[in-house]
DNA sequence: GTATACTCCGGTTCTCCACTGGGGTTTGCA
DNA sequence: TGCAAACCCCAGTGGAGAACCGGAGTATAC
C-alpha cells in the first residue's frame, strides 16, 4: 500500500515540468534528475512511457528536453500513477476461482480501488504545485 | 493496485471460519483449502501470520484446526488486510529526499491511503458473510 | 500409543522493481 | 560539414518479495 518510487520520480518529474510549460521551454533529463535526486538513466524510462501516454512531449536533439503534452491542469494525478503503473489490464481472463466468496471479495475490493483512484482523479498536477508553493510560504514565514 | 493473493486466501479462509464461529467447533486447513481452492501448505503460514496477529485462534492435535478469536463483526478487512501484509512500518527513518515536493507527495498520498483503509475498516466478516448469502439468494432467484 | 492435526524452519521458482550500460538517432550550432 | 548535446531503444543485473513445497518436530484426542 505504498507509492512506488517509479510513480513518485513521474510525479517528480512532471512537477518540475509543470512551472516550465508556458514558456514553452523543454527541460532536460539531467537537470530534472539532478534537481530531484532520480538516478537520470531511470528517470529516462520513466519519461519515455509518460511520453508514450501522450502526458510529455519530446524534443529531440541538441537543446532538446521534454515538455508537458497540456497544462497542468489538465494532468490528474490518476493520469500520471495509471500510465506508469499500467493499470486496467484488468479483463484478462484468467480463471480468478470463481466461488461466491471470491466474487463477494472482489467487489469490495473494487471499492476500495474506486476510493483510491477517486482521490488521484480529484487533484491535478496544478494543484500540487500550488500546495507546493503554500508549503514553501509558510516555510519562509517560520524561517522569518 | 491490485489484491494480493496472500490477502485474498486469508479473507477467504476466514470467511469460511465465520459461519463456524457460534458452535467452536475449529476447521482444519485441509477442509478450508479445499473448499476454496487454496493451497494448503500457503493457507498453513497465512493462519499462522493470522494467529500471531491474534485475528484465529489454533487447536493442536486430532480434531484440531482453527477457529475465528473473537465475533465475525469485530473483525474489520483492515485487521485481515494490515495483519497479513504487514504494513505501518512506516516510521523508518530512511531518509526520504525531503524536497518540498516530495513531501507534498507524500501528503497527498496519506489521503490516498486513508481513502482506501477508510473502506476497508468498514466492512467486517460479518459484512461479507452476509452479503455472500445475499449474493446467493439471487443467484437462487435466476436459478428458478 | 498412534493417527491426526498444527508448528517451525528451510528451500525454490518466478516475477517485478530499481537501477545500469551500450549502443543508436536526431538536432542545433560553429 | 562536423560534432556534441540531447533523446531513443534494448538488454542485463541484483535484490526483494510472492507463492509456493517439503520435512522434521510437537501437541492432542481417541
Amino acid at each position: 500500500m505504498d507509492l512506488s518510487s517509479k510513480s513518485e520520480y513521474a510525479l517528480l518529474a512532471l512537477l518540475e515540468l509543470s512551472p516550465h510549460y508556458p514558456s514553452g521551454e523543454p527541460l532536460q533529463i539531467r537537470q530534472i534528475a539532478s534537481q530531484q535526486n532520480i538516478p537520470d538513466r531511470y528517470l529516462e524510462q520513466l519519461l519515455a512511457t509518460l511520453r508514450r501516454g501522450g502526458l510529455v512531449k519530446s524534443q529531440r536533439g541538441a537543446r532538446g528536453g521534454y515538455l508537458l503534452a497540456r497544462d497542468p491542469w489538465k494532468i490528474t494525478l490518476y493520469d500520471v500513477v495509471s500510465c506508469i503503473e499500467g493499470f486496467e489490464p484488468q479483463a484478462d481472463p484468467a480463471q480468478v476461482s470463481d466461488t461466491p466468496e471470491a466474487r463477494v471479495i472482489q467487489g469490495m475490493w473494487t471499492e476500495v480501488r474506486q476510493a483510491a483512484e477517486g482521490v488521484l482523479q480529484k487533484y491535478t498536477l496544478q494543484d500540487l504545485v500550488e500546495k507546493r508553493n503554500a508549503q514553501q510560504q509558510v516555510d519562509i514565514m517560520y524561517y522569518i
